[in-house]
RNA sequence: GGGCGUGUAGCUUAGUUUGGCUGGAGCACCCGGCUGAUAACCGGGAGGUCACAGGUUCAAAUCCUGUCAUGCCCA
């Protein structure tokens, strides 16, 4: 390798486009992983799919980042990293997207269309923002394999899923049950939870309270519902069993004029609770008998519509039952159950053994048989009819109108009804133990989301719904014998070719319509049935949660790669995943393999608008990423979003941050690497030159401390990296590059390599710039893929991105510099003391041009090998290590409030004004003789801290240091006519530098120079002169004290005039 | 309604686990300085009801209780 190129000026955008195309023609994310392919440990990673049928947003690019950061970085480790990229491809917002697209408003509509023709729309679909997300996922520098993804709609990963169900269906969990959804009977959909938020609506609604009249006592237990559809289909009253009720004897007509039908008779008698019996009843009435809940329990009553329902063989039908949910915030604190039209009254009546019937067909109309004036009806139209039905039969109290929230089908405004469907479920409830367990065994990021957030959901577990009455998706594999009932699951292709009757021709491809055109022989003992398919899908959240093995097409194909990769090492997604691909990956991993499916979690927190609010295409907050890929580029939006907050955090995204990771991380790196690779070039500085190098512990102090630095943030950067805790990493890193190495290595370099001549000492300078830049890019590789492969490239040749990580790995070779902690300690103090003595000028009113002839630096540890540099920062002629503290200073004494605030307690503020009254001088005298006694407490050492501030009369400043203690800089602010013209010489130095910058003059070009001062002015020594001569490449320079030409440059300092001209 | 997060300066945030000295940075703003050093750098200033209200304590951003706002998930 000879000299490293020069970098130009920065382009972010053109620089990170041409490398993508140098990735593309050198294949260098396939190289990166053949490098690592001879035994090498793998890191399994698994891509949780996306769905391409929207647009790619910022929000998409932040767990993209953090999926390619922890590959990339496990890569430099040494590890073997292959990703496939995945698609997510079924499920109902696919369907939602064509009908709207098509106007299919109904599955009448949609099966009017053809099933065929419209899952051949959705499987097109699927694929409308297929370009947008390659080229997001390309621009951002997202290496992941694109072209061999899995696709869930793929015959293959489809019949992994069925294989999947298999498994379950054999070992007993897979069953038949309902579940209850909000479900539009005109256009025959049941809703998800997320379609519902769409159509909330407020409505005005009869509500009835009900007498329902017990079987054996002369009473009525009142119950109260918003829905009086649903009245026919009750089957049992729940109660508190904690609750108070009362049984009361009407003894009056109502005081006030009754409103609606309904009503009660004097010396009839009621039962609701006791909390409410001043909000329901209306009437006069004596309470008889109080009664906790749990001893109504078991009491049976009548029937309200007796032929609605077939109770035989269900004792528990219409009878009073003990449930938790019952509360006496509204109603009369007994609830009406009608199993098949609410969750909780299905789960109760799952529980008692309720008769689940339904009364309302999937039209929404009543089944024949419930009443003969309900039947066929839309049971929304008949709330007025059976009110009425129930007023004349005296099982009506009372009516009202009651106004409230209730879903409505977004699509055609018709109110939603909570219906039971037919579903298949996976039971959950069985593997919970198994399951929790298994929790507990991943890895989380950050903790609470696997103990909390997903260990309180299995704590509840229920079992799973996986299937959904649509159209487009995986079908349920299970085929029933309409002859003898048989279940059978279908768990492979080759099953279902053997299985299927002579009459059935095998699917073109495993979706509906086509496999609903399967029939299979009923493999019952003497059973010559044909089985038919029931006729679901599955829930998409299944297809995903069989990623780990059907993303191989296990078992069917690669046994190999699914051993070496199961369960998978890392996994990355939002928070919302914990209940959606979290928990389907660890349900189907559970059920099916008895293990955990991931090691590690990595859970991010959500980007949030800038306001704090979510982005959503209806607020029209959504940020194209583009935006800033076109401006700040990838390398400045990734690095922002890895350092802005913690990676669980939500964050606020703040499009200046991205700006200003930009201008202070990127824009400083460049110019370190500009700066570094210009002065080499123009040297032919060769890295590789043996003979040119010099070993480190030949190098100057400086050069030491910076790669002991570098050390010492490398580690630390592993460190947080291995905690998880990627934003105090990256922070640190950048500190380090702006500060460490920019703003206080380059520019105390800055001199060694304007020397033209060859040097030891330049050097040094250059291969510690050349291993301190080389170092920074391999840490800031994986997140930051693009300028530090560039800059990678310029000094060897070779990209980065195949590069080892250069810190804390078994498998590769650590390759940091040594370290020195008494350097870094010495350095940082300098630093300090430099800052220091800009702050001292500053409040001693001394410019800093203006030299000092004498600094003192008392205390702390020997920095006298940095003394030339301190000099220099701090503009003073010599700077000198003094003892004598008192010559500057005096002692104060500061209480330790945290030892004195133990000691004393409530008298703390009396010893604290007592300590402050004290001398100093005595108190220590007390504490060492060990009689400091203030309002009875003995003080010790321990009880106060000695601090020194400087005497008056010195322009001085103390420093404290946990690792130095106390440092105090004191600086001599005489001044005498040798200062003054070192410091006028300086001003015009100054003046002239920037005038040569003003007229773009080459670094090299040299000026003739003529500079005017007034009368005034003190005399400039020769040897200052020959100095500004020097520094300003004057070759022909005057000092005149005439009058100067009219209309040049000039200047004012301390009250002189200075004129000059540059040509 | 329930579970889990979050709330600190105009903005983005550190500090909260383990209570203790004047709540620390960056951006933006103001004053000054420095610069062959970049969209940079340095010193100083202004800017804080640590969401709110109670409680515990000599002492609370930090611990406890409640409330509000906001986000995710569930109902």
């Amino acid at each position: 390798m000879a000299a490293p190129k020069p970098a130009g000026d920065l382009d972010p955008v053109s620089l990170e486009t041409s490398l993508m195309q140098i990735w593309s023609d050198e294949n260098t994310f396939a190289q990166s992983i053949e490098a690592r392919r001879d035994g090498a440990t793998p890191f399994t990673f698994l891509e949780g799919p996306p769905t391409a049928n929207g647009k790619p947003g910022i929000h998409h690019v932040i767990s993209r980042l953090f999926k390619d950061m922890v590959c990339r970085w496990k890569t430099m480790e040494g590890h073997i990293v292959e990703r496939k990229a995945g698609w997510d491809t079924h499920g109902l917002p696919v369907e939602i997207e064509v009908q709207k697209q098509l106007d299919l408003m109904s599955n009448e509509a949609i099966e009017a269309f053809g099933m065929e023709a419209f899952n051949q729309k959705c499987k097109e679909s699927v694929w409308t923002y297929e370009a947008a997300w390659r080229e997001m996922t390309e621009r951002m520098g997202f290496w992941v394999d694109l072209d061999d993804p899995y696709v869930t709609l793929h015959d293959e990963y489809i019949e992994s899923a069925w294989w999947s169900l298999k498994q379950m269906f054999d070992k007993g969990l897979l069953f038949r049950g309902h579940k209850v959804l909000p479900y539009c009977p005109q256009t025959g959909t049941s809703y998800s939870s997320h379609e519902v938020a769409l159509g909330y609506k407020e409505v005005a609604e009869p509500a009835v309270f009900v007498k329902f009249k017990l079987a054996d006592e002369n009473a009525s237990v009142l119950a109260w519902t918003t829905t009086p559809w649903t009245l026919p289909g009750n089957v049992g009253l729940a109660v508190g069993p904690d609750v108070t009720y009362v049984r009361v004897r009407i003894t009056a007509p109502p005081s006030d004029s009754w409103e609606g039908r309904g009503g009660a008779v004097v010396d009839e008698e009621v039962i609701l609770a006791k909390d409410l019996m001043g909000a329901v009843l209306r009437h006069q009435a004596d309470i008889i008998e109080e009664i906790s809940g749990s001893d109504l329990v078991g009491k049976s009553y009548v029937p309200l519509f007796p032929d609605a329902i077939d109770g035989t063989n269900h004792p528990s039908a219409w009878t009073i039952v003990g449930a938790d949910f019952v509360t006496t915030s509204d109603g009369t604190g007994v609830v009406h159950t009608a199993v098949m039209y609410g969750e909780d009254d299905y789960n109760l009546g799952m529980k008692e053994g309720f008769p689940a019937q339904h009364t309302v067909g999937i039209d929404g109309r009543f089944v024949k048989g419930t009443h003969s004036q309900l039947d066929g009806r839309y049971v929304k139209d008949c709330d007025e009819d059976i009110i009425d039905l129930l007023t004349d039969e005296n099982k009506l109290y009372r009516e009202h109108i009651y106004t409230h929230d209730y879903p409505h089908c977004w699509r055609t405004d018709h109110p939603l009804l909570y219906y039971a469907m037919d579903s298949w479920f996976v039971k959950m409830t069985a593997v919970k133990e198994q399951i929790t367990q298994y929790n507990s065994e991943v890895e989380w990021a950050p903790s609470w989301t696997g103990e909390k957030r997903m260990g309180e959901w299995l704590s509840n577990i229920k079992d799973w719904a996986i299937s959904r009455e649509r159209y487009w998706g995986t079908p349920i594999p299970v085929w029933i014998c309409p002859d003898c009932e048989t279940e059978h699951c279908i768990g492979s292709i080759a099953e279902m070719e053997e299985m299927k009757t002579a009459d059935s021709e095998m699917p073109p491809e495993l979706h509906r319509p086509y496999v609903d055109d399967v029939k299979l022989n009923c493999p019952s003992n003497g059973c010559s049935g044909e089985m038919v398919r029931e006729p679901y899908v599955m829930d998409c959240w299944f297809d995903s949660g069989c990623a780990s093995f059907a993303q191989w097409h296990y078992p069917f194909e690669n046994t190999d790669k699914f051993d070496g990769s199961f369960p998978v090492d890392y996994i990355c997604e939002a928070v919302d995943q914990t209940r959606g691909w979290f928990y389907s990956l660890l349900a189907v991993s559970t059920t099916v393999f008895d293990s955990i499916s991931y090691r590690r979690c990595l859970s991010l927190g959500h980007i949030l608008d800038k306001d704090g609010k979510k982005m959503s295409k209806s607020r029209g907050n959504v940020v194209n990423p583009w935006d800033h890929f076109n401006k700040e580029g990838s390398d400045s939006i990734r690095w922002y979003m890895m350092t802005q907050s913690a990676p669980w955090s939500p964050t606020n995204f703040d499009p200046n941050g991205v700006r200003e990771s930009y201008a202070k991380m990127f824009l400083t790196l460049w110019n370190v690497h500009r700066f570094h690779s210009e002065y080499a070039a123009l040297d032919g500085f060769d890295p590789d030159d043996e003979s040119g190098y010099v070993p480190v512990a030949e190098r100057s102090p400086l050069d030491r401390w910076i790669l002991s630095r570098l050390h010492s943030v490398a580690q630390d950067y592993q460190d947080q990296f291995v905690a998880w805790d990627f934003h105090k990493a990256g922070r640190d890193l950048e500190t380090f590059v702006v500060n460490d190495l920019s703003n206080w290595y380059v520019r105390r370099s800055r001199r060694r390599l304007w020397d033209e001549a060859d040097s030891s000492d330049k050097r040094s300078c250059q291969h510690t710039l050349h291993e301190v830049l080389l170092t920074v890019c391999k840490l800031m590789a994986p997140v930051a893929p693009f300028m530090p492969d560039q800059i990678h490239r310029d000094l060897t040749g070779t990209t980065v991105h195949l590069a080892d990580w250069p810190v804390g790995s078994k498998l590769v070779e650590s390759t940091l510099p040594p370290q020195n902690w008494a350097l870094e300690q010495e350095m940082a103090l300098v630093r300090t003391l430099a800052e220091t003595g800009r702050r001292v000028r500053v409040e001693a009113n001394r410019r800093q041009r203006l030299p000092c002839r004498s600094g003192w630096i008392v205390g702390g540890p020997d920095i006298s090998r940095f003394h030339d540099i301190l000099a220099d920062e701090l503009n003073v002629e010599v700077l000198t290590a003094e003892e004598n503290l008192e010559r500057f200073q005096r002692m104060v004494i500061e209480p330790n409030r945290k030892a004195l605030g133990s000691k004393c307690r409530q008298d703390l503020p009396a010893v604290l004004d007592l300590l402050a009254q004290a001398d100093p001088d005595n108190i220590l005298l007390e504490i060492d003789a060990g009689i400091c006694i203030l309002e009875g407490y003995d003080i010790t050492m321990e009880d106060i801290e000695i601090r020194y501030v400087e005497k008056d009369g010195f322009a001085a400043s103390t420093i404290s240091d946990d690792d130095v203690g106390d440092v105090s800089l004191v600086l001599d602010m005489s001044l005498d006519n040798q200062l003054i013209s070192k410091g006028l010489t300086r001003d015009i130095i100054r003046r002239i530098q920037a005038k040569r910058k003003e007229l773009n003059l080459e670094m090299e070009a040299n000026i003739e120079l003529t500079v005017w001062l007034d009368e005034n002015a003190p005399e400039i020594s020769q040897n200052d002169w020959n100095h500004l001569v020097n520094e300003t490449r004057a070759t022909g320079a005057e000092l005149s004290l005439d009058s100067p030409p009219a209309g040049i440059d000039s200047f004012n300092v301390d009250g002189i005039e200075v004129h000059f001209s540059v040509s």
